[in-house]
DNA sequence: ATTCTGACTTGGG
DNA sequence: CCCCAAGCCAGAA
């Protein structure tokens, strides 16, 4: 079985992604948030264990293309708003995913983090 | 290999 | 309340 290996391509310093790091770690934060509760950005950051990196996910949320076990419109911003346009189809959808939770938007279309932030 | 782009946060003015 | 700059990572072209 001489397989003509390529002198160990993985074998070298490549970091096997597993489901607990980079964006897995994120998504399984996430997936801790109850339903009715919100979380920030910056929230899911620290509990992943990566501080300071609100933005990446943001991208790993957005990345994952309708994941139905991700419950990503749990996530706002830490304005308490919804970080995609009002004006947008997945805006609208995250919006209206929070309400059915009981999620309730003030006439600024801003949810209260003292009142229904997760964890505080 | 390099460059660009994104669902953010925080601190200061 | 608004605006600006820096810190951060992964994937596509």
């Amino acid at each position: 079985m001489p397989r003509k290996p390529k002198a160990g391509a993985a074998a070298r310093g490549a970091p096997e992604r597993g489901p607990d790091e980079g964006w897995g770690r994120i998504y399984r934060v996430v997936a801790m948030i109850p339903a009715g509760r919100v979380a920030t950005y910056g929230q899911i950051a620290a509990l992943a264990g990566l501080p300071r990196q609100a933005r990446q996910v943001g991208f790993a949320l957005a990345a994952l293309t309708g994941e139905p076990a991700v419950p990503w419109h749990r996530v706002i911003n830490a304005r308490g708003e919804i970080s995609l346009g009002a004006d947008t189809r997945s805006g609208r959808r995250q919006r209206g995913l929070l309400e059915s939770e009981g999620v309730r938007f003030d006439a600024n279309g801003r949810v209260s983090l003292a009142e229904f932030g997760w964890q505080q």
